[in-house]
DNA sequence: TTGTAGGCGTTATCAT
DNA sequence: ATGATAACGCCTACAA
């Protein structure tokens, strides 16, 4: 992995480096015609690509800017991910990528690298968990954080500051209104008629999901409703589908709720809601029909029928706004508006 | 954006900064007990983290994978960046990552991005497209990649080979089996009664949806049935949606082919047939009822009903084997084995 | 306008 | 075992 320098375009230019970096590299056209036309002719030549590591080094900022996601795959995470890369493209960055699966560990790993190669931001793009398990490396992770910010780092965080963070600039916060519209959706759907609502949510202490939660009982409280049972699992798909094999067994005509209204599972994301609209598929036709209502609208699953009811975020809008508040130094968070998306039969 | 260094370590600890390097990132413990600790210390004392970008200066290798896809948010490529992301992982390496939408402009500006960075290996995963159009670029990019490849990089590629690439070796290529497999399909799927068969593709030229059509033909004709018409549209649901209204209106009741047979699109991607579908169900209900096949097998869609028909392939894998194989320098392609699934009723 | 020289933060080759 | 010292490839005063 040993490429042509510009020394070498220098030499065959025959001017020095300081001329060849000029011509090359240097944002005012300072050379004169002809030795410029020289050095561009020789660094084509020998398909000189400047060693952008060796510029990071020279000019202090490396261009780079780190993206931490639970998993890439999800496409909650792969639709932010894609305003990330278009807004860091257009400020002329290049993203670098890890997935953590949402242990405070591995975010600590993954800042560690991105801090390491000098990445100019970082956007954490995972809720965080909180909890006595994750205390210890949540701490760590601030540690790490506050200390890149301190170091003039710009880091953007969606949903939820980061804990325990104290330092006074660099991070950048985008507000995602999760109670709120979990609120709005729980009464939305409360209003359709008579329901035994559950609520169907990822780990205790997972941020997102925990504010979704607390949406959805204010909702259902607003509504003159009882509180509804919640049942956890983990945040994606197959969360969903063993829970909602649980529900199922419980709703064996034989053991049909006594007052006999549909049952209705407030998933606190998408990837859960399919997964128990599969589940309880599986179980055969069930009279009432329970329904189920996910959150972030994912978009392959808008044509999913039944239609699942659910909150349109803006994704990769959010990605976009979380990169380029960070590069831009905007020291007051920014909030997304979401929606509520009502479909479906049954 | 200016960090501690290790010579601030070494000075904390008074030590000199070649036995600081040595304790802090060196293999072998050479350094004393006594002096290690106090290095250690100091560098804690500071939250010293090395500079990868002078480090990889220093040693030519940068730890950087690069990762080239259409387009992150798509579930295909999301899933394939995946095991790229895990396999760099395990060889710790970290992977930059790129979005092109297809074009091979963009895809020479990311792997110019890439080899700027020294990026150890590169993996190119979006299919490439052929035409006039795109001819230029295209050698272009196939010159550029040769030369990385000359200059000791390595670059993974996943379905095709580079088109025009001439390097001898630093390409490593995963082999999939598209034509092989649409053919399969088509055969299965014509096995189930009498169809009309139309084939949902790609742009002309994009050499995945071409190798697949080419396999639904040859299927279609090894079932002894004619060649399907072929309408082209985007690789991707937009495409599957817009073509699915014209087939729609060409399936009015007034206008139904003579022979009564239903209708089945083959689609060269599940992408292409969610959109086909969400279409001809907008298009209300259709005796008789269309059906449509996909390839891919997205993950999500596997719960979509209907059952969509499509080739399962092992895309978090592929992306594994493509990053994992250029890594080693294993020189010859190593090929992926894919599925029929058949789901799904009308 | 062009060239010279020093520095960016590490590692590696020497001596010591 | 440790410490100078020279790269690594580039940028940028500063001097010419």
């Amino acid at each position: 992995m040993t490429m042509s320098t510009l020394a070498e375009v220098a030499h065959i230019a025959g001017v020095s480096s300081a001329t060849a970096s000029r011509v090359l590299n240097g944002s005012f056209r300072t050379p004169g015609e002809d030795i410029s036309a020289r050095v561009q002719r020789a660094a084509e030549s020998i398909g000189y690509v400047p060693n952008a590591q060796a510029q990071a080094l020279a000019t202090s900022t490396s261009g780079l800017v780190g993206l931490i996601v639970h998993d890439i795959a999800a496409p909650y995470f792969s639709t932010i991910a894609c305003g990330v890369q278009a807004a860091a493209r257009d400020e002329g960055k290049i993203v670098l990528l890890a997935t953590t699966d949402g242990t405070p560990d591995s975010e600590r790993e993954a800042v560690a690298a991105f801090v390491g190669r000098r990445a100019d931001a970082i956007v954490v793009a995972g809720s965080r968990t909180i909890g006595v398990k994750a205390a210890h490396a949540n701490a760590e992770l601030a540690k790490d954080l506050d200390r890149y910010c301190n170091n003039g780092g710009r880091v953007g965080v969606i949903g939820h500051p980061i804990i325990g963070a104290t330092a006074t600039s660099g991070y950048h916060l985008v507000e995602v209104p999760n109670e709120t519209l979990a609120t709005e959706l729980a009464q939305e759907l409360a209003l359709e008629g008579p329901r035994n609502f559950v609520i169907m949510a990822g780990p205790d202490g997972l941020l997102t999901s925990d504010d979704r939660v607390r949406g959805f009982q204010r909702g259902l409280a607003a509504a003159g409703l009882p509180r509804a049972d919640v049942v956890r699992a983990s945040f994606n798909r197959a969360g969903g589908y063993s829970t909602g094999l649980r529900l199922a067994s419980g709703l064996r005509p034989d053991t049909a709720r006594r007052d006999g209204a549909p049952l209705t599972v407030l998933a606190a994301n998408d990837m859960m809601a399919i997964g128990a609209v599969a589940a309880l598929r599986s179980a055969g036709p069930l009279i009432p029909q329970p329904r189920v209502a996910g959150f972030d609208d994912i978009e392959l699953l808008r044509d999913f029928p039944p239609g699942l009811s659910t909150v349109r975020l803006p994704l990769a809008e959010i990605g976009r706004l979380a990169i380029a508040e960070a590069l831009a130094g905007n020291p007051s968070p920014v909030a997304v508006a979401g929606k509520i998306i009502l479909r479906g039969s049954p």
